[in-house]
DNA sequence: TCATAGATTCACAACACTTTCAAGCAACAC
DNA sequence: GTGTTGCTTGAAAGTGTTGTGAATCTATGA
């Protein structure tokens, strides 16, 4: 499965630091923002599967951060906040966060709610099959793990599917071997760039001349 | 639309009563439960659209209550507890519950949290139905806990029964080896991987053909 | 306590996938 | 053009995963 991005929207770069060790270990890839300005601008163009938002942030405040996720889609939020009160803790999820940690917390338990957060999603995706549409013809459900070329199936192997949903997830980006290799195959993999070569020759023989998927001659590849 | 019941399993009187009151006030139709037995009788009969569970039950506990929920179908779990400790939290949110709230608390604290796990989703209650459909033929009753296929009982043991109900309570999702010993077989249990691979090498034995169970390599299986 | 069914582990064959390699080919720079 | 670099391609070697039967361990009930 390609990695998922947490974008973390936090200006005290301790407590960000911090989280970003923990979510890493945990397998995620973390994207941070020191304010709230920055924030909408990563999770609008990376695409994270959750955000981690803090009350208190300098400019555009972490409530008015969520107000904003919630208007236009239904991006996950975790709040961080100092406040104990009720009334925040209420106000926060009648917002539309998903959760909340009140500081000082302990990192551990961030990854925790994380994950809770993360499965509640993939039951709601269940409904509603998560396909990405990669042309007309091809779709990709990453529910299922199969790819269909004008409604036929088409059976790919574990790497060349993740691979294939990796470049879905970035439609029209060009993206280099290194940010592939590190998405796809981890970071603390050791190996040739080529490998990739190989596995692009297949989805591009698997999947016919449908797949528009261009090399990005010195730099890597592109879908769409 | 019909009226969203809540089935709350508490065995302090005053706590569930206030929640009850609560929860009625809010739009909910409450249906009390003292014990953890009971609790999940109730909810295997009256399809509640979320639970709220105490950890400090008498027989069946709050874990266990949460952990046959889990193996049973996706409904949304509230936990409370008593317990202030992190590893407690931790184990609750991994069990599966999508939120916990620790005691003393205020009954509209509750009734928020309760309203943002339904904002969440549309939850889907039909997951609970007493009867899963996996084909035609093969029906899985999960109050009586038997399989029929074509008309014919099928006895399965323990695990071969609460891996198929989990299995076909996300059909046509590939789950992962982790994904199903967590839900199947607890998150604190220790053993090999491969102990799925017998189990649904005895589930396709004794369900023949007929049963979708599909081989995603590398990852894990995928019903439907 | 013993018998029995069930759960788990083990070992190995069979298989599917992944990676590497080497040669040929295409793009680019000059 | 010509040299250089990077990409494509087919096939082979390498690696890892799964299926399976049998053995072992563990509950359960008579």
């Amino acid at each position: 499965m390609a990695e998922q991005s947490i974008v973390v929207v936090e200006d005290d770069s301790s407590i960000a630091d911090l989280l970003d060790m923990y979510l890493r270990e945990a397998g995620f890839r973390v994207l941070l923002a020191l304010d709230g300005e920055r924030g909408l601008q990563l999770i609008a163009t990376q695409r994270p599967v959750l955000a981690i938002v803090d009350i208190g942030l300098p400019g555009i405040d972490g409530f008015e951060v969520c107000r904003r996720l919630r208007v236009s889609g239904n991006l996950p939020v975790l709040i961080l906040t100092a406040r104990d009160g009720e009334f925040d803790r209420i106000l926060g999820l009648e917002l539309g966060a998903d959760d909340y940690v009140t500081k000082p917390f302990s990192p551990r338990e961030v990854v925790a709610r994380v994950k809770a957060i993360l499965r509640r999603g993939t039951v709601v995706t269940t409904a509603n099959a998560s396909v990405i549409e990669v042309t007309d013809e091809i779709l990709v459900d990453t529910n299922r793990r199969d790819v269909t070329v004008s409604g036929v199936g088409v059976p790919l192997a574990t790497k060349e599917f993740d691979l294939l949903v990796y470049l879905a997830d970035n439609p029209g980006v060009a993206l280099s071997r290194q940010q592939i290799l590190d998405a796809v195959w981890g970071v603390d993999w050791l190996g040739d760039d080529r490998t990739i070569d190989v596995h692009v020759r297949q989805l591009r023989r698997k999947l016919g001349d449908d797949l528009p998927l261009a090399t990005m001659w010195g730099v890597g590849y592109r879908l769409g």
